[in-house]
Parts: structure tokens; C-alpha cells; sequence
RNA sequence: GGGCGCGUAGCUCAGUUGGUUAGAGCAGAACGCUCAUAACGUUUUGGUCGCAGGUUCGAGUCCUGCCGCGCCUACCA
């Protein structure tokens, strides 16, 4: 047994997540969870909503709320929405919990007392009217360059020119479009990560079975231009993380607050002091997944994200850990994901473009999702959610492959057997080769999982359901029974102890379905990743009693498929 | 501009360190079965592996150049 840490990017709190947020980190993050807690293994997995930063403050802002109400509020709306996913975290924690303020600040003073934090007094923008300093991009203005009337401080999206906000003609606060701004001076904290460069990239090069995606990300900003860059982690917002060097105030920064992706990962940690607390665990427990010297050197951390964060998790929190120099433990394994599209374009939160969490589950049961977004994750490039390749999928390979197949046992054993499995004679030639095969294709399926490969976990997993449907055929219990009802019972028993393994290994993607199972056949919930096949499909022994199921899963038709499409094609929330 | 990735059957993709007749699912065709959600099974039709060179006894796999597509480039998270 081995002690597993997983870590799923933590969603913002500005929103309702879309199906590309669900794919492109928890929901792969909970598919390998459950995997290695059947496993045996010791699992602890967390997530928790980002709360800080400019664009919550926005949100909160619009929908006329309190900031810190609106973040309680979308924490509930989140929490909801990954259970309603089945979602396992151990813990979903908030990255404005008071664990995180404590060691944020703790980090900041010990990265501060090792020579790694740099104040710098810079020249920035102050809007008189909303009172407050004004982030680069919330400054707008015309582009020198091309002349577009909106071009951002950060940057002209029309001619994709990098600006100084000082560069634009005629600037104004993009929050309240007040030109009443001034140029003040102001101290800021900077991380002097570009110290760290060496450490960072021998520790990177170290990790050989790492994504190229997640590799390549991080070497491109080690030795872009002239390397690794300082990163400014403090900002002035009034919703964050107060500045303070440990318990200390820190003079020239009373109103600033951390940055939020200085702040964000800490919060992996914070979440495992808050999980302890929860679970009213022995004070320390949670130094014992995140300190070598207490005990985590044997902990296997594996972190699940999107692209957009590689940079982070790869770089700057690493530096924040390592440049501690308290022991910390780092991250083993990084599974970085690529885009998920919508209908070819991108799924935009701004825009309501693309389904929602919310939206999905108005719509289907969440094992629908999880098992096409699973199958189709964006792994070795971005992929396309299209309503007509998500019907397919379902379709086919949950309804018409595993489905049916538990459909035309059940109904088959019921009609001839009553409500008890018959009971099996003794392995035939044919079964024992289907249990070789299967012993085979398992190993494969665990390999895969254990090499996060999630795409090709899908795919050998829905092979082994198409083997009870080959099997059953060629069997032919239906007329087998003509002539001889054990051995027409102990095909059936077979079959039986087949939707037995698949409800244990296909629980990891499609965990309500599977209990759903479970339930109905009056299956053990005590659930394991099976080993030895030959035992493993004699569980189910003559006179099991079970109920019929249901369809399982019912089939999304043509005119349903095209509801949803056009429900969902516009740019404005269906 | 720079960096990275991709380009394999009609579609979506897999192809370990280069090794014999290039694979899967979907879609198409034929046949079979009738237990089942008109579902299932068997067989089968589709590929000069983006283009052009090169290395090699041998290249989808390595090298060079080109074409096309996508992503990233540090104050959106």
C-alpha cells in the first residue's frame, strides 16, 4: 500500500464551471483517485474554489453581493456541483480559509528571511473614482500602435502589441470608465525566483515520465529570453490574503494582499490542515502528506490541471516550497490537459458559450458526462465536445455495449431462472479462454491507469464489456436451454459474475451507475480492484438473489440531440 | 517573431527503443442470432501514414526542408 496525494487545479470562483474546467482537471483527477483507493492505496484528494483576485471582486461586484457572500455562496454552488458529479474529494476546501491566511503569510516570511522576496517600489496607475489601484488589463485606452479604441493595458488584442499602460492614448479605468486616474508609487513584494533557476530546471529534468506538454511548458519559461523571470506576488485588492511576513505586519504594504497565484497552490497544503480539522484528526496530520520530515517520504504526489496552470505548478510554487527550505514535499507526477472545445470553438465562461455543470446534469445524469468527457479528454490534443459525437458515445458504448448486456442477462436469468442466479457447473474450454483474455485486458486497463492514461483506460474498459456481449453470443444460453438447463444456468451465472467485475472496474468513471448496480443485483458494496480472475468471477454463487434494473442508460435520439443544440448554440446562457 | 504540439482508413484516434501482410471505435456492406434498450455477434470494404529529400539491409517511427492546423509567450484565472 502506498500513500497517494492527489490534487485537482482548483476551480475559480467567479462561476459555474464548464465541461472543459470538469475534464481538463477534476474529473480525471477523481477517475484516478477511486482507481488507486480500489487499489488498496492509502488516497487523500483535495481541491477547493480559488477565491482571490480581481475577477471575483468583479463578479461579486455585479451580481451585487458582498465579496465575501458571494464566494460563500459560489463555494456551496461548486461543492454542490462535484458531488452532484460524484466528484470524491476528500476535502473541498476555499483558498480564503484561515489555514491558507496563516501559511501564506508563513511562506511570504520565510521566503522573505532566505533572501527570496524583493520590494520594489513601482510607478502604477490609481483611478480616483473607484479608489483603488488598477491591474494593467483594467486599463483601457487607444493602442499606439493600430489605433483600437479598446486596447488593454497588458496588451492590444487587436494587433496583439505588448503595452505598458503608460503607452495608451487616452486611458480610463476599464471598471467605471472614469479617466480620473493618476500615477502613484507603491511597493510591491517579488519573488526572486530567477535565483531558483538552476534548482528548478535540474529538479524538471529529473522528471523524465512527465507530459511533454507539462515539460515543454515549463523549460520554454525557464529559458524564455533571459530566463526565468521575478514574479510579482502582491497586489492591491482589498479581497486576498493580507501581506504580512508571518504573524508581522510588513511595512509599506498594509493594503495589499497576496497574489491570488501566489496564494492558489498553498492552498493544497491549507486544504490538508483544513481536511484534518474537519475529520477532527491528531494535531499534525496533515504534516505528515506534505513534510519529508514528517513523515510524507513515502507520499506519491500526483497534481491533475489544465495547461493554462503548468507554469505555476511547475515553476513558481516549487520555488515557494524549495525556496523555504522547510522540507517540503513536491509534486511527483504533473497530468497537464489540453483544450476542450465546443463545437469547434472555445467554451467561453464570459460568454455562456458551451454547457455548464449545472446546465449538463438539467440535462442528463452525470455518468453520461463523465464517461464522454473521460473517453474523450483532451490528452494529446485539444479535442471537440459536439453534440453529435456525445450521443454516439453514450449511445454505443453505455447503452448498446454495458447497458444492454446487463439488460439481456438479467431479463434472460429472470424469465427462465426466477429472481436467483443459477449456479455455475464448472469453467468450460470457452470460459476459461474468455478469463485469460480478461486477466490480460485487465492488466492492460491498470497499466493504463496507472500511467494516467485516461483516453486508452476508456477504450480497454469498454473492451471488456464488449466481451460479455461476444461471450453471450456465442454461448447462446437461449438455446442452450433447449436442451439442458445447468448448463444453460451456469452460462448465465458466468454472465453474472461478469457484471459483477464490470461493476467494480468501471467505477472509476461511472461510480452512480456502477452503485446503481451494485444496488439492484444486491451485489457486496465492499469494493476492490479485482486480482486473480478465476476466483473473482465465482463470487456470485446459485441462489444470489437480485432485482431487474432498469435500462440503465437511455439513448439520446435524434430530436433530443438537436433540442440540445440548439439550446446551447447561441452565445447566451440556454 | 520565438517556442511547443499536431497532420495515420469517410470521422475520432492508437501505433513502445526504426523490423515481417499499418490497428481500434464510429460510419458503410454482407451474413448470422432473436436473450436484449431494432440492441448483439461474425466477416468485410476503406490508408503511396501532409509534401519533398536524406540516413539505413529496412522508416508511420530517425534527420533536413517545406505546407497546413492548433496552443503558449509571464497583470485573466
Amino acid at each position: 500500500m502506498n500513500r497517494i496525494l492527489i490534487t485537482s487545479a482548483l476551480p475559480y470562483i467567479n462561476g459555474v464551471k464548464h465541461l472543459g474546467n470538469l475534464v481538463g482537471s477534476q474529473l480525471p483527477a477523481d477517475t484516478f483517485a477511486r482507481y488507486m483507493r480500489l487499489k488498496g492505496h492509502e488516497v487523500l484528494f483535495l481541491c477547493a474554489t480559488d477565491e482571490h483576485g480581481t475577477p471575483a471582486e468583479l463578479a461579486a461586484e455585479e451580481a451585487g453581493m458582498e465579496i465575501s457572500e458571494f464566494c460563500s455562496k459560489m463555494w456551496q454552488s461548486q461543492k454542490t456541483l462535484s458531488d452532484s458529479f460524484n466528484l470524491s474529494f476528500d476535502h473541498f476546501g476555499r483558498s480564503s480559509s484561515k489555514e491558507n491566511h496563516e501559511l501564506t503569510q508563513d511562506f511570504a516570511k520565510a521566503l522573505y528571511e532566505n533572501d527570496l522576496i524583493e520590494e520594489i517600489i513601482e510607478k502604477q496607475f490609481f483611478s480616483l473614482n473607484d479608489n483603488r489601484f488598477l491591474p494593467d488589463r483594467y486599463i483601457i485606452g487607444k493602442c499606439p500602435s493600430c489605433g483600437y479604441e479598446k486596447a488593454r493595458g497588458d496588451q492590444c488584442e487587436s494587433c496583439t502589441k505588448q503595452l505598458e499602460p503608460t503607452d495608451l492614448i487616452d486611458p480610463q479605468s476599464a471598471i467605471s470608465g472614469s479617466k480620473d486616474l493618476e500615477i502613484r508609487e507603491t511597493k510591491h513584494l517579488y519573488l526572486k525566483q530567477s535565483l531558483m533557476k538552476e534548482t528548478l530546471e535540474k529538479w524538471i529534468n529529473s522528471k523524465e515520465d512527465w507530459p511533454v506538454l507539462t515539460t515543454s511548458i515549463a523549460k520554454k519559461w525557464l529559458n524564455d529570453g533571459d530566463g526565468l523571470k521575478d514574479r510579482g506576488i502582491t497586489r492591491d485588492l482589498n479581497w486576498g490574503i493580507p501581506v504580512k511576513k508571518g504573524k508581522e505586519e510588513w511595512p509599506g504594504l498594509e493594503n495589499k494582499v497576496f497574489y491570488v497565484w501566489f496564494d492558489a497552490p498553498i492552498e493544497y497544503i491549507a486544504a490538508t490542515a483544513e481536511w484534518e480539522k474537519e475529520n477532527n484528526f491528531q494535531a499534525g496530520t496533515w504534516e505528515t502528506w506534505w513534510k519529508l520530515n514528517k513523515g510524507a517520504e513515502d507520499v506519491k504526489y500526483f497534481q491533475f490541471m489544465a495547461k493554462d496552470n503548468v507554469p505555476f505548478h511547475t515553476l513558481s510554487f516549487p520555488a515557494t516550497l524549495i525556496g523555504s527550505n522547510q522540507s517540503w514535499k513536491l509534486v511527483d507526477y504533473i497530468k497537464g490537459f489540453n483544450w476542450l472545445l465546443y463545437e469547434g470553438g472555445k467554451f467561453s465562461t464570459s460568454q455562456g458559450r458551451g454547457v455548464f455543470m449545472d446546465q449538463a446534469l438539467d440535462l442528463l445524469p452525470s455518468d453520461y458526462w463523465r464517461w464522454w468527457l473521460l473517453s474523450n479528454a483532451p490528452e494529446s490534443s485539444d479535442s471537440d465536445f459536439t453534440w453529435e459525437s456525445f450521443q454516439i458515445g453514450v449511445n454505443k458504448d453505455l447503452s448498446d455495449v454495458l447497458g444492454n448486456f446487463i439488460s439481456r442477462v438479467t431479463k434472460f436469468s429472470y424469465s427462465k431462472f426466477g429472481n436467483e442466479v443459477p449456479p455455475l457447473e464448472h469453467f468450460d474450454e470457452q470460459q476459461r479462454i474468455l478469463i485469460n483474455e480478461i486477466s490480460i485486458r485487465l492488466q492492460t486497463l491498470s497499466t493504463n491507469l496507472d500511467n494516467v492514461e485516461i483516453r486508452k483506460s476508456c477504450a480497454e474498459l469498454r473492451h471488456l464489456w464488449a466481451l460479455g456481449n461476444e461471450y453471450l453470443q456465442s454461448a447462446e444460453p437461449w438455446k442452450v436451454i433447449k436442451d439442458s438447463h445447468a448448463k444453460a444456468g451456469s452460462i448465465i451465472n458466468f454472465s453474472f459474475n461478469l457484471i459483477y467485475l464490470y461493476s467494480h472496474i468501471s467505477r472509476p468513471f461511472i461510480p452512480s451507475t456502477c452503485d446503481l448496480i451494485l444496488d439492484k443485483l444486491n451485489f457486496s458494496k465492499h469494493i476492490i480492484w479485482p486480482g486473480d480472475m478465476e476466483n473473482f468471477l465465482k463470487t456470485i454463487g446459485g441462489g444470489h438473489e437480485f432485482e431487474v434494473p432498469q435500462n440503465l442508460f437511455h439513448k439520446i435520439s435524434d430530436a433530443q440531440r438537436e433540442e440540445f443544440a440548439a439550446k446551447f448554440s447561441g452565445d447566451l446562457n440556454g
